[in-house]
DNA sequence: TTGTACGCGTTATCAA
DNA sequence: TTGATAACGCGTACAA
């Protein structure tokens, strides 16, 4: 087991000084075409890496990224990772990721964590928590240090940053519309607490198609659900809530879901209530992951182009982070990404 | 826009030297209660903390555990991702991925850059292109550099390391007696080609349980999977392939597959031919994901338990790195977890 | 009780 | 053409 060898052990094999080596493996003309080869061709026997650490301390300057994610077991979450891993990779950067599982203090945790030297920057979308608590803190801390931080998806205005969203607002509009023109009279809309910067969004474009389409909304049309839940384990209660909402007097012809487990969990409920999909009631969601595409029928559903996502944050910060200037009067930029509607057989 | 403070800083601004500050801020008996009460009061001011590079630079030691995996947007993989990070946060270790997008030259790509003093050692799992080319030259060189190595998922015997495995054979022997006992006369197969060592074990699971009930296996009952097919994009190919084996000339009343997606696209295919499940054909599939969970209807799987291997793994490798004994005779274990079978509604 | 010196591995600058 | 030295930030053995 020998350790991975340093310019030390090389100078001190051939016989000559660390600088000597230095400047032969990187080709510097100050040294004789002898000692270069002499060199380089041990180097390659040993096969010597520069070491990483020893050149971000020197640089100061680490080439990684850190990214804070509220959980990872997520179609939409894994998918903006790839694409940050694709551009960063092709860029020179790693990638360290950190997962705040939706908890304030974890968030801070592992910012601190990665903030003392590891990162250069954070591209990161916000825990539940925080978006609860309303306590930024340790964000425009992170900035003052001068450390540069890409939100994406769930961001907050209070923080000037980097950003890159979806267009909840017009992706949910464009859904909803889309169930209007294909017949529904009477759209219901599934929800997040309004907390949830991405569901407020989404309800808001709901309700500015109907409004577009002179429909008036209806409080029983419209179910709140309390995210917090983990529905990993707790489907049933979903389930039940939503079935309250067919249950309720109103007749309901179309569902409009803020995402996928929302609308399949619709579904779900209303096969079990003998409707047929699209014919009796149709179904559109939010977020084009797995599960739209292979559930039964196939749910139509707003795609985020998530990876894309990823790419520009990525690219956003790295830009950033290699721009010369390093300007007080900074300039930050909020890129939008469109959505898709992807139509299955959920709707007509 | 202020750079992170160091000791030296807080040295030069409380005009004492640099290891006062060190000592004072570690709370050393060396230094007086009055110098320690001013300079951790300072510190804390300015949030001072250790620069990490410098630490890891120092010690030889990153506390980071790096992870290459073939694939991220993939639910196991995710899941022992989460497991990985859980058990490293705890014990005061970053994690930072790799993607090798299941190429070879990206692995070792991947492996490298983080090899070079970013990490103190890998948990991994191998690409298919690695799996096919059966060639494992980074892994060693790796290894004799004294960077442990644990293996999840897929393995590979050639390497001596930590391994954490599924129990493939005994998971897919079980299954398909499952099936068996259900009154299943005539189960296909849909597995891959023979190189992936877990589409192997699965299949050889397969054979034994039929073995053993004193079936005899029938080509025509097999469909072994070209899976360097990316089936984001080719789901149809796969479909077609499916819906061949249900037309040849063979009875089925019973598929076990050994993925999820196999298994929904034979779901998927048999209804399209007019078959009930599980009334005609009962169905089981491996890996217990999403898919499986909010399928229609319900597909029975047998669970690997991925966070729970990526938490051992984790486990595995952080013992390793900080056991005392630099012992030669080094003894690898291997760690088998036991899978469940999840019954929902595709079987009776 | 405080300070000096060294080393982790590298590169840049300057001296020989 | 080569080598010595300093520096990145930290902790610690040893000297004052």
């Amino acid at each position: 087991m020998k350790r991975k060898i340093t310019l030390k052990q090389i100078a001190k094999e051939l016989d000559v000084s660390i600088s000597t080596v230095s400047k032969a493996l990187r080709n510097s003309p100050e040294i004789s075409n002898d000692t270069k080869q002499k060199v380089q061709a041990f180097a390659k026997l040993y096969n010597y890496r520069p070491n990483n650490i020893a050149l971000s301390l020197k640089n100061r300057k680490t080439n990684t990224i850190g990214i804070i994610i509220p959980e990872i077991v997520h179609h939409f979450f894994s998918k903006v990772i790839r694409g940050v891993e694709l551009v960063a990779n092709n860029r020179g950067y790693n990638v360290i990721i950190g997962l705040s599982n939706e908890s304030f203090s974890k968030e801070v945790i592992n910012m601190e964590m990665l903030a003392n030297g590891s990162i250069d920057g954070f591209i990161l979308s916000i825990s539940k928590e925080t978006q609860q608590l309303q306590d930024f803190h340790h964000f425009t801390e992170t900035m003052s240090q001068g450390m540069p931080i890409v939100m994406f998806d769930r961001v907050v205005s209070e923080i000037d940053c980097d950003k890159v969203i979806v267009d909840d607002l017009n992706g949910a509009k464009n859904a909803v519309e889309k169930l209007i023109i294909n017949g529904c009279k009477s759209i219901a809309l599934i929800t997040t607490k309004d907390y949830v910067s991405v569901g407020k969004l989404r309800t808001q474009g709901y309700l500015e198609a109907l409004k577009d389409h002179k429909m008036t909304p209806k409080a029983n049309l419209i179910l709140k659900i309390d995210d917090t839940l983990d529905f990993e384990t707790h489907l049933d209660e979903l389930e039940e809530e939503i079935e309250q909402l067919f249950n309720s007097n109103e007749y309901i012809d179309g569902v409009f879901a803020v995402n996928e487990l929302y609308a399949l969990s619709a579904m779900k409920v209303a096969r079990k209530l003998g409707l047929n999909i699209p014919n009796d009631v149709q179904v559109i969601g939010f977020t084009d992951g797995v599960l739209s595409k292979h559930a039964t029928p196939g749910l139509t559903t707003v795609s985020q182009h998530a990876q894309q996502m990823g790419e520009r944050a990525a690219d956003l910060l790295i830009d950033k982070l290699e721009s010369e200037i390093d300007t007080e009067e900074e300039e930050f930029q909020t890129i939008v990404i469109a959505t898709d509607l992807v139509e299955r057989e959920s709707t007509k």
